[in-house]
DNA sequence: GGGTAAACCCTAATGGATCTAGGAACACCC
DNA sequence: GGGTGTTCCTAGATCCATTAGGGTTTACCC
């Protein structure tokens, strides 16, 4: 009866690593209590259940994450810092693939606000574009494509969508420059291109 | 003890309602079976177990979602055929989420390569990217990017990830025309753009 | 160093999910 | 009306989430 030493953050990080190994959606209580050998309500002393365990996962991936992506970004500006972003964002997402698919659950909105990790992501996703000049609305349209496609292109990626034999990371690198293209040009709301 | 009628199609069908309804993790054996007022063991005589169901679901979804979008593509050309591809898709996605979480999933290799839907979309996507002239690799690279963005765009708004204020149709429209710019000036291999 | 309160982990039990094995009722076809 | 499958059911095994309540270790305080 030697005891386990279990503590949530202990938890909340035997998980994130659970989830590398067999997938988000595969993160159940049983498995993380037989990982730490331990009885499943041991668990219940320490989190919520398993909601309250996903909710953590997410928040502590998100913070991963961004420090990794802020430690690339530091220092570069334009399109090198738009290509050292989508570098370790897509790094990350397929180095750790349980933690990314926690990043993308939904998270309750009260919990959204007060959190460090997504305060810092606008932060840094903001500052990131500011080379490129971009004013409201304009900016946030900027943001939303910017994700849109990392996000979408690591997802397609980790799933197995991509399936001719072209080589994935060269069209990543041409989405990227396509990217940077795209927000040097950007068609600002007067001069719509009309075609 | 009246005869349900149950048929593989007719549960499949079933099932993508009840994804729309729940949401597509939630579809589960017992759920469907409920809903055909049936006992669970039932299901087994048409279906192999969830994981079959699951497949069956997104093949499904698949065609219906490529019905749709070809529908729309038809007869256009350049970017009314980019503008008509992308709302039918977008509209296909925040419509029927439970049915468009199906297509996410990961398909067998075999099962894939012998889909209709797959073929057919593959089919309209490049058909639609004939007006750029691009040749391969780079035909490749820009549908990578367009499914990226579109996904992407889908699956963030579907999650409640865009909190800004800004209007999300307003900012996918506003996508749609930064892709077709960036499709019209695709950086093509020899001329890369250095900045 | 011993007592005690809190923290830690356990046993036990409920309810819901997937899936298998085997049996009964129905439809159809001659 | 008697086969002959197909369709659906009962029963049961296994796994997961969660709660209730109880025993044991730890750490602190005198």
């Amino acid at each position: 009866m030697a005891r386990a030493g279990l503590t949530t953050a202990r938890l909340v990080a035997g998980a994130a690593d659970l989830a590398d190994e067999v997938g988000f959606e595969n993160v159940t209580v049983s498995a993380l209590a037989r990982r730490f050998g331990v009885k499943d309500a041991s668990l219940y002393s320490h989190l919520r259940g398993v909601q309250d365990l996903r909710t953590r996962m997410a928040l502590l991936a998100g913070e991963e994450m961004i420090d990794r992506i802020a430690a690339a970004v530091a220092g570069r500006a334009g399109k090198d810092a738009l290509a050292a972003f989508a570098g370790a964002y897509r790094e990350f997402a397929l180095r750790y693939p349980g933690r990314y698919a926690a990043t993308q659950i939904r998270i309750d909105q009260s919990l959204a606000a007060e959190s460090r990790a997504l305060r810092r992501t606008a932060e840094i996703t903001y500052g990131m574009l500011r080379a490129y000049g971009l004013q409201e609305p304009d900016r946030t349209d900027a943001v939303r494509l910017l994700r849109s496609t990392f996000h979408g292109y690591c997802a397609l990626e980790a799933t197995g969508g991509f399936g001719a034999p072209r080589d994935v990371q060269a069209s990543w690198e041409k989405a990227v420059d396509a990217l940077h293209l795209t927000l040097r040009h950007w068609p600002r709301e007067e001069e719509k291109d009309h075609d």
